[in-house]
DNA sequence: CAGTATCCCGCGTGATACTG
DNA sequence: CAGTATCACGCGGGATACTG
């Protein structure tokens, strides 16, 4: 394994991107569904705040990683789905659960501080 | 590429052990040295508090990926160096860092509000 | 030298109500 | 329905001094 491909700073990017209450979960679901409608999503994330799910979506959006589509219609209607950039985050999310199945089970039940919601 | 793999609970598992301002340069230094004494990991970081390195660390040797060697001399020696289960995050790191370089690159100079400290 | 004790601050998150 | 406006709070992180 060549580790002096470690760039961290490449790595506190990805990290960044990454980092946010619910941007996993989303990923998730966009992954899964390939265009989810904003109330969709919300309900199918029970605990989230309506502004910080708005708040996290528009983030990644800015990230490239998840793009808005917006009918322009009334009531409106919008639409999430992920990105060419965020597809390719795959192989990165895979790799981390696979670490996490393969070396932390144990913890997945008792994450620290219980900070993270765990379905 | 099989997206049935993608359980975000795993996912978040992983993200909170790398969740820490400065563990990915952390991890960064013991995948290159092997075994390094405090004070010279703190000298190699130089922006961050001598407390909040050891709580970094701290929680780092909990979450299993980095082990604390102390000799019992005065003054103190202590060691820190990856562990197994550190070790093996390596690939998951490398596909984030190649995902930033590929995906991201422009992103490295300006990342949103400038929180992480990227050398 | 390694680690702890205080005190402090900002930001990410949350609850709730309002708007176009 | 999607999005904004407030208000509030806890916790991660930082500065500094002290201890064994």
């Amino acid at each position: 394994m060549d580790y002096d491909r470690f760039k961290y700073c490449g790595l506190n990017v990805a990290l960044n991107v990454l980092s946010g209450k619910w941007k996993p979960v989303i990923l998730f679901h966009l992954f899964h569904e390939e265009e989810v409608r904003f109330t969709e999503l919300w309900r199918n994330i029970p605990k989230v705040a309506k502004k910080v799910l708005l708040e996290q979506l528009k983030q990644m959006e800015e990230d490239g990683v998840v793009i808005r589509k917006e009918k322009n219609t009334f009531p409106p209607e919008v639409y999430y789905r992920i990105s060419e950039k965020g597809k390719a985050l795959g192989p990165a999310l895979a790799a981390l659960e696979s670490w996490a199945r393969e070396h932390a089970a144990e913890d997945v039940a008792a994450m620290r501080a219980a900070k993270r919601v765990t379905p």
